[in-house]
DNA sequence: AGCGTCAGAAAAATCGATTTTTTACGTTTT
DNA sequence: AAAACGTAAAAAATCGATTTTTCTGACGCT
């Protein structure tokens, strides 16, 4: 079979993977996150083959993983939806990623060589070099600062001697991410983010673990509220 | 179609469940867990449908599902695996296990009610009902104690305020039992656990967050160096 | 001997049709 | 009118055949 990527799709990244099952689940995980099905949406099987162009084996393959992930719910006999969203959830969302990340940035500045301290430098700079909002009147998502940022928060945890602790802070910080991306959308940012990013870089850089752990804390408890405030009115 | 379950399964939960690939997912996660796969040991489709009488589409979902948990992994068009062990990874578990452990005890005891003890001290009575070995010469593994053990750790922690974390520390328990399983076979435990769950009981109990986490680390800690020994030989 | 190539076999991945289960809705019964 | 039932349509789940990719080992070349 001829392959037809049948519709208008594939934004920015370069989907052109192994098997149909995993380009299945990184659009789908890109559709997610980018908040593009509405939370509790019901993903009809037929109607996904129809959108992606990729048949229901592969798809419900891809679903099955980001039903684990927690993108995703799955009732068997009952099928697949959008993960829904709360404030309750968030708030808890928000608790756990303060856990664990304390942890893990622990250990990270308490492990990470000069190679760390050199890549977080790194990621942070280029995080610093392009615009939130690809617009000044309206906020519009800028991909690569969506990139850029999950890196910088990547690499300040990555000197931590956990894959599993690692794996799961990646996790809740997808999370997160989705509930930024379909709550904030209203609320334009006008918080310095960069500063706060800027501080707490130099904290870890600094190998100061307990004032690097009480500003990512900040960090995330401003954005937690930020989030909370406007699920009551956009959802 | 019959619901024919073609051959030799089933050992013993009623693993009537909703649908095919939820069947697939509990015998094979139950069959990684007890080591019945060699780890790293190539999971091939067609000889696992053979195996389960189960078509391959609810396989693949089932093994899709697994692999985000860990059990199995996973390379695009090279197929499935039972995840492999190392002493290495034993040590990173053992010590995301403490850490998350740490955290999720200590809130349960900090917001656990009445009833959150109760279900403790229940726990505890009925894992100690059960003997750990079904034989008193060889170690035999007892289903029953498995079970009851696993239910136990879980009620310690049941009044955590994080369903993320409760469900992290879930996975990590399965891997741990996973390793349990594969190495222990051989070094039959001369402890007495028994008394170790009696200990971190108490303390959970009379709410002493600090010795029950203290507890619990050497409690994991004990089995982990145990496991890690018998690494080098078994595997 | 070592290295690359290539055909055949084996395994993974995918598709499209079929089966099973749920849902929606209209009819009958109490 | 509310509950119970039955039926048709819709959706989920599964199967088995087909396609695509990888693996294996023999062969020829340097």
């Amino acid at each position: 079979m001829l392959e037809t990527n049948t519709d208008a799709n594939e934004g920015a990244g370069s989907e052109g993977s192994g098997s149909l099952a995993t380009s299945a689940y990184d659009l789908l995980r890109e559709d997610l996150l980018s908040g593009r099905f509405r939370p509790g949406e019901k993903l009809r099987i037929e109607t996904l083959r129809a959108h992606y162009g990729i048949g229901s084996s592969p798809l419900r393959e891809a679903l099955s993983r980001l039903s684990v992930n927690g993108l995703v719910t799955h009732e068997d006999q009952r099928g697949f939806r959008a993960a829904t969203v709360s404030r309750e959830d968030m708030q808890e969302l928000l608790r756990t990623r303060c856990w664990a990340e304390e942890i893990a940035l622990s250990d990270s500045i308490l492990h990470g060589g000069d190679d760390w301290e050199e890549a977080v430098l790194l990621a942070f700079h280029r995080l610093s070099r392009v615009p939130r909002s690809t617009r000044n009147d309206t906020y519009s998502p800028n991909d690569e600062w969506e990139h850029r940022h999950r890196n910088f928060h990547k690499s300040l945890l990555s000197s931590c001697r956990s894959r599993w602790m690692l794996q799961f802070c990646d996790q809740l910080f997808e999370q997160t991410d989705r509930y930024r991306h379909i709550a904030i959308v209203a609320s334009f940012p006008q918080r310095d983010e960069l500063a706060e990013h800027l501080a707490i870089k130099e904290a870890a850089i600094n190998r100061d673990a307990a004032e690097a752990v009480r500003l990512l804390h900040a960090h995330y408890k401003r954005t937690g509220e930020i989030i909370a405030d406007s699920i009551s009115d956009t959802v």
